[in-house]
RNA sequence: GAGCCGCUAGCUCAGUCGGUAGAGCAUCUGCCUUUUAAGCAGAGGGUCUCGGGUUCGAUUCCCGGGCGGCUCACCA
């Protein structure tokens, strides 16, 4: 909201103004702690038999004073501690400055650690100097606990908009919203350590490319002024990382972000963190076993369990994971063998289902219907949906047994899919094939039809190792691990419309 | 894009069957040297999301806009 100056922001700029007066400057360039408040909890009791005196630095998150006394509490990093102020421990000066420090204030404060007799660790304060002023208050949110030790939050800074608008005090005020980001952090490090110690290099290719593949979507467009040519963002990572394979890399990834322009819900955000690698020389099984092995991997590091619960339901982390093949799955389902049968008779499956569908699509998209509608939601634990059709995966390698069907999967979770992988298709002259038909869909108005892409096609032609490939969603992966129903919540800045 | 819902104090919310509004926390004043939603006593603070309509009078009713939430659709 732009300002008619409020009250409490006037009456922050007097303090501002009176902490002057008393020569102090409440923005100082310097700050010399001897711990962070983690560290300090973590050491505590040995500092207080040390009868150390510590120095350390915190925002005010709440101010309790009684007079010639005052507690407050500084936050910080992942920390938190109380500090007693007393007037006679204090200079005049200081207890004067002590009187205009406001909730939100940044604080510097030395002294010797105690316990108080209601048992909370405490700093007993010999100095106090300001290091920032805070104008502005920040939400104030208050916690009790109860007998039997449950805690509840008092006017949590909730509201989804304000939250997003101003993610930096949702940070502030909210304890597990900084948890869940590093959280996040630590799955993409654990990403990145499992896969450089199976020899795996990590690489960059173009955001911005003439030629967007690798999956099918809607891109970004953009313009580049001194090549006078539109670009655009990539939907996906694959065919440059094919590129790499071809040059002789045989094991590669990319950790970074896919753009496509379309509509955001739960699942969906136009700017999404994924892991691509490649592999020559191995195939689809290989990269489920990669896969199971990656989220063990990260289970036993970042969360060191196995049992995760995601919206009121458990899952386990516990290879192997099910195959299920969908054309097996769904022929079962509907009592006819889906390989077979017409769109048609796809049609009038979805329609005993109830699924929305028009007459006139094609076998594919009723086919998507089926998946989606009768498979996918009731995937709770990992499982691997396997044997898609070829003519909805036009990247892949077909089966040798039932070329209909390519080797690739797609892993769920609770619902969610997680990511999309294949052998790839080497063969030059089959995947030429395969963008011709893909060309096709989009002169009919499919915008979401992969392009030709000749470069692409020449690569191959001077021989792509057979090699398998996996794309995973991170940010879905991380909802799913941290039992977070909205792919927004994992994002740090998440785009709202402008106010 | 569609449907439903929301927008009231810094924060979380209540309320006005149409007569310009209230609570807790936060803020301000006073008291208080071991508190932890500290306490006690008092005070201030709102173009009730914006525009239009109906009306003597709209924050409240009606229409439209903005922003947001949820669900659905798109995103296989």
């Amino acid at each position: 909201m732009a300002d008619e100056e409020q009250e409490q922001i006037t009456v922050r700029k007097e303090k501002l103004e009176r902490i002057r007066r008393l020569g102090v400057e409440p923005y100082p360039t310097t700050c010399q702690c001897t711990h962070s408040l983690k560290e300090l909890r973590e050491k505590f009791a040995e500092l207080v038999k040390a009868e150390r005196e510590v120095s350390v630095a915190g925002r005010v998150s709440t101010v309790r004073s009684h007079g010639k006394t005052c507690f407050l509490d500084l936050v910080g990093g992942e920390g938190r501690i109380q500090v007693y102020l007393r007037q006679d421990n204090l200079s005049d000066r200081e207890w004067e400055l002590h009187g205009l420090l406001d909730i939100g204030d940044i604080i510097g404060v030395s002294g010797t650690p105690m316990v108080t007799k209601t048992g909370e660790e405490t700093i007993l304060a010999k100095t106090l100097i300001f290091l920032t002023k805070a104008l502005r208050p920040p939400p104030v949110v208050k916690e009790t606990t109860d007998e039997s030790g449950k805690k509840t939050l008092h006017d949590a800074f909730s509201d989804k908009e304000a939250r997003y608008r101003q993610r930096y005090l949702d940070l502030m005020v909210n304890p597990d919203v900084r948890r869940l980001f590093r959280t996040r952090t630590r799955i993409i490090e654990e990403m990145r350590s499992f896969l450089d110690l199976r020899g795996y290099l990590e690489v960059e290719t173009p955001v911005l490319q003439p030629i967007y593949g690798g999956a099918s979507a809607r891109p970004f467009t953009t313009y580049h002024h001194a090549l006078d040519m539109n670009l655009y963002l990539r939907i996906a990572d694959e065919l440059y990382l094919k590129r790499l394979i071809i040059g002789g890399f045989n094991k590669v990834y990319e950790l970074s972000k896919d753009f496509r322009n379309e509509g955001i819900d739960r699942l969906h955000y136009p700017e999404f963190t994924q892991l691509e690698l490649y592999e020559a020389y191995s195939d689809y099984n290989g990269m489920m076993e990669i896969f199971e092995q990656l989220l063990v991997h990260i289970a036993d590091t970042v969360f060191a369990t196995k049992d995760f619960e995601f919206d009121g339901e458990r899952f386990t982390i516990q290879p192997p994971f099910e195959r299920l093949s969908i054309p097996e799955a769904l022929s079962g389902k509907l009592g006819l063998d889906v390989m077979e049968a017409s769109a048609k008779d796809l049609f009038s499956a979805c329609k005993r289902h109830k699924l929305e569908v028009e007459g006139g699509w094609e076998w594919e998209e009723y086919f998507n219907e089926l998946v989606e509608g009768l498979l996918e939601p009731n995937i709770k634990q990992p499982t691997f949906l396997v044997d898609f059709p070829q003519r909805l995966s036009p990247l892949a390698k077909p089966r040798a047994d039932d070329p209909r069907l390519v080797e690739r999967f797609e892993p769920f979770i609770m619902g969610v899919e997680l990511g999309n992988a294949f052998t790839e298709l080497n063969d030059p002259v089959l995947q030429r094939a395969n963008f011709t038909a893909q060309e096709s869909l989009r002169a009919k108005g499919d915008e979401e039809a992969q392009a030709m892409d000749e470069d692409f096609i020449v690569a191959l032609e001077y021989g792509m190792p057979p090699t398998g490939g996996m794309g995973i969603g991170v940010d879905r992966l991380v909802m799913v691990l941290t039992d977070n129903p909205q792919i927004r919540e994992t994002i740090l800045f998440p785009q709202l419309r402008p106010k």
